[in-house]
DNA sequence: GTTGATTGGGCTAGTCTCAGACCATTGATG
DNA sequence: CATCAATGGTCTGAGACTAGCCCAATCAAC
């Protein structure tokens, strides 16, 4: 908060574990936000290490840790691969206390306000831009997949949802943090109980949403996306008290 | 944009480099912030070497390196240290117009696209939240300070009036982003020339930030904080025409 | 001056990580 | 049923990184 609170800031460890490490959390992130669907196959061993920048020893070691977790399902040979197995657990609102007991506090409220910042930055940057019809069309379509969403997908598909607005700002670093808010609180989403009447809530705030950025209302966007975000935040934060 | 988006976002590298490159980047980003002011003192290598989490090797590498760039000072003994030697370079319209043409069209809008996003999101947020007179007081103490700034310390104290409103929020992850994000375009912002109409108009868009804030407005806040940015954004992109 | 605490400078043995080569398995295709 | 391309499995030598230790220099305090 104060002069020394800078030092801290940029004098932070500058890796957040050995490569190994780092590689099973990249992993775990692309599994459990649906970038590779349950039942889909990771990139070959050559080609992921080269992106991920790291030698296939290490990878495998990473791989080799997911599939003994029970997250992938490794076969040789041709057409072989790592196949996700994980599926996401059914919502459970003891587990859901569980997760937030053992994530700490400060690290939640931390969480939380990050995505509502990059999330509401994302929307109103996207808001004040010239969209072209492609765009557009993107932005409608992952409304319409989200709203036809069985409740298996409907995770999956409110994710890619509210990345697509990000990526669509065109900024690989807006992309990337906000999938990094939102693999933060993933584990705790996917527990909370998904009613009908939440449902129904989520749609007309998408709408909303949606609507403020094609009609390219800043204000109207970053009300509408903190509205729905201190939706679910307030759901979490109820599990504290 | 389209599905494989998503894969290039997450599937990206884990390291941006080895721990020698990465602790330099995290020492510059320390001395050109001004975290470390002109004629300051890193913290002791022993010391240094736990928060990064590096060993001291690798941080005398790094050292080494920014000593012999010119940044540090380099001392033995008791009372000696590492001591930041760099000032930023006069404003010149010459040398801007090389770094953005060095550092590529894609990656300038990105940078700008990002800082908008996290700094707005950090604006709209504290300005959302309940904030006690001693949090209060800090920003306006870092408003005053930057008015009474001479110009050899104008960017310096800027830069902690932004920090401060991310910092302020509580958030590590969103004031780490809005540290990372000003840092990218810190030598941009450096080389423009500081004439008195643009630190008037400066100072006329930080008191409606701050009041803002203070007024418990969202809306305005980010309304505020987009007209700030987009001015010093569009002075950049003048360059590149 | 002498001392002692603090700080940078340097060495070594061990672990982590990498690049590249080669082996083993699978299954679609002919 | 034989082939072969794609893919995971394994090994090795080299380089990067670390932890821990001791040395060298500096300067305030006595």
């Amino acid at each position: 908060m104060d002069e020394s609170a800078r030092l801290m800031t940029v004098l932070r460890p500058v890796r957040a574990g050995n490569a190994f490490e780092e590689t099973v959390e990249r992993l775990l992130q692309a599994i459990k936000l649906g970038v590779v669907p349950p039942g889909g196959k990771l990139p070959p061993e050559r080609e992921l290490a080269v992106r991920l920048g790291i030698s296939r020893v290490t990878l495998r070691e990473a791989i080799r840790a997911l599939s003994d977790a029970g997250y992938l399902d490794v076969r040789r040979g041709r057409y072989g691969g790592a196949f996700v197995t994980y599926e996401p657990p059914a919502p459970d609102a003891r587990e859901l206390r569980q997760a937030v007991a053992e994530m700490g506090h400060d690290d939640l409220a931390d969480a939380l306000t990050f995505r509502l910042a990059v999330e509401c930055g994302a929307a109103q940057v996207l808001a004040g831009m010239e969209l072209a019809g492609e765009r557009r069309a993107l932005l409608l379509r992952r409304l319409a997949e989200l709203n036809e969403a069985s409740l298996e997908d409907y995770r999956r598909l409110d994710t890619a949802f509210h990345l697509s607005i990000a990526e669509l700002t065109g900024s690989t670093l807006l992309a990337t943090a906000c999938a990094d808010a939102r693999s933060r609180v993933s584990d705790l989403l996917n527990a909370i109980p998904m009613l009908q009447v939440n449902l129904d809530h989520a749609a007309v705030q998408h709408r909303a949403i949606v609507d403020a950025i094609l009609a390219g209302d800043p204000d109207a966007a970053r009300r509408a996306m903190t509205e729905h975000l201190e939706g679910t935040a307030a759901l979490l934060r109820a599990f504290l008290a």
